[in-house]
DNA sequence: CATGAATGAGGTTTCATTCAT
DNA sequence: CATGAATGAAACCTCATTCAT
């Protein structure tokens, strides 16, 4: 049960410094505050090199972005439910391992993660972008597994897009919180809060007996 | 029972037009994508009196978040506790009441209530600066309270800063996802919305009998 | 019998003076082989200065080239006819009066005339905007008198509108040579030229008898 | 009696392509706002292989413009009048015969005479360079052809220089408004224009009788 | 010969800030 | 106090040109 682990496929190697490059320095000052020469001069690059690769700024943010979401998500979406799903297990197991293989997927990609969600606040179009997509790919997903937990009897009665709402809500929270705000950064995956998280959730959602 | 309103207090006519058209587009746009002149021009000011008045445009920035927050919360915090506690009143009727409480501040603030949530994120000195403040201010508070009513029996066991934290990142997830990141606004409190908040957060830490 | 003279009417006069610097460059060297740090340079002032009034380097060009035609042409155009025309000249009289007219004009303005011949090949934009407007202005008044004489039996029988295409296709021919193209730049009315123009011009129209 | 046409004798077909693309886009947008990018791209191959042919991009266009001048023009002026003029034709045939040539010469190098006729304008070096050589080869002989004339005594007395310069400037001015500054290009020679033109400066430098 | 990634000088433009009026 | 013209540093971007492959 490992998460899968980064994203990469660039062109050149002096494309993929870039992007590295870009990325990290997004993720710390934000897509704003930071300037293409600070970039270049990151990557070890000129500036052309950007512009010849990315055409524009703009263009280097949602090129680093973009293709992380459109081209990962789904099929992660799908690999990671493979995964961590199977007949036998409760879905407080299924929970479990879930949040899991989500903490080392975010953990390996922080500053993508970062970047996106700083971005998402910031840029209305970004926002107009990927809330849909998001939404199509992994909420329907999740759905999906709250209504066959559902049939079985395990999940309270509560319509299934509240209960998804709340469990976004707070698993949402918990990462933003975590890899976001966090004051000091987290070095490996802390199996007591997701626990409580776990915990948590399940009240709110267990069938009552 | 009736939440406490908008916030202001700027001395010259000139100084509160320029804040409030500040707070308004970096509310839309961000501090970054925010030049002072169309400030200047949106608030019917010449360019320089936003600089004999507030310095720079950092200051600008923090003129508009700090009082709000350094000065507004501290009390406000109190009050709010004060309307919305009683003795006869259960966890769940105070949180119920806290929530609606909230919720009508915060719409009345929504633009500076977007401008810090994204700031936030973007400014590593905000962050540092507000966040143990709000620590200090308002969830010592909250604790207080939890204690409180786990000694009266109604709350689970979990430790209360686990409580809290977990309570803390539904409420501020719900208001982040409703005034923030919602593509289509509100217009007045979502009593549904909150009851059923309310519940889940129940659920997770009501006291077992 | 004075021709009339220079145009202009800015505002400030660091305005001014970026107005004059760009038109002489643009001129010397043509719009787009002159960058606006050079204008900034010779005209004293600082880069932004120029974007400050102009917002663009096209509307800079525009800035310099619209005014000047839209503004003075329709009015000049009614005042040279009133100058260089009365009842008791012949056409022959009032051709060499308009042509020396002009030649004082466009010689007191020989850089923006420079400029607009130039931009008016380089730039389709200009082209679409100019050609329409000058023959509605300027090459309808010449067709009145062009019709006037005829009437009075002067000038021959060809359609009127040839007249003036052969004329102007001269006249212009004539002055971009001699303003435009010409390696070496005329000092004073050159009368001989003028006087032959004008004789062949007659040949082509004179009422045969 | 029919006109010379196209130029051309590129040695490589990639250089070919290189060279058509650019006159093609160097007479749309002139040479200012085409980027060797642009033609690389236009022409279907990489930049660098314009450099490897062409060196600068300077020298593109010499070398598009340059032959066509200096290799073209001398003996094509020979051949022209060759064609054109026979001893028993009148001034006005021959001068109408010669207007048709150059028309569907012309209309066969439109685009290269635009760029020309631009550049001629835009370039102090590119005018220095091609005017005197023009004279030296075009004009002279047509000088020569007007004595001739003359001294048949079909010629008016003007001086021959006089008459050359009138003539040419309709000429000149006739093409460039026809084929330069004209709104909707002509597709096939406008015979009627031509003979109104012919009638024109036959007007203008008849021998009177 | 051909390619196209890389360069870096220089272009246009933006913008927070200053200061004389 | 208020203004807005002026500034200049720095931003984003373009492009002719070079060179390793």
């Amino acid at each position: 049960m490992i998460a899968q682990t980064k994203i990469s496929k660039k062109n050149t190697d002096k494309q993929q410094k870039i992007a590295e490059t870009a990325v990290k320095m997004f993720a710390e000052k934000g897509y704003a505050n930071t300037s293409t020469s600070e970039i270049a001069k990151g990557a070890g690059v000129a500036e052309g090199t950007i512009f010849r690769h990315y055409g524009t700024k703009d263009n280097l943010l949602l090129a680093v972005i973009l293709p992380f979401i459109k081209e990962s998500l789904p099929s992660m979406a799908e690999n990671v439910i493979k995964e961590v799903y199977s007949e036998d297990k409760s879905f407080e197991e299924f929970l479990k391992a879930f949040l899991q293989n989500r903490w080392y997927f975010i953990f390996d990609n922080q500053e993508l993660f970062k970047v996106i969600v700083k971005e998402l606040l910031y840029s209305e179009d970004l926002k107009k972008e990927l809330l849909p997509f998001f939404s199509e790919t992994v909420l329907k997903r999740l759905l999906k597994i709250i209504n066959l937990y559902k049939g079985r009897g395990e999940l309270s009665d509560l319509p299934s897009d509240k209960i998804l709402k709340m469990m976004f809500t707070l698993i949402a929270g918990y990462f933003v919180s975590s890899f976001v705000l966090s004051l000091e950064p987290s070095t490996n995956v802390p199996t007591d809060e997701i626990d409580q998280l776990v915990q948590f959730i399940m009240n709110g959602i267990r069938k009552e007996i």
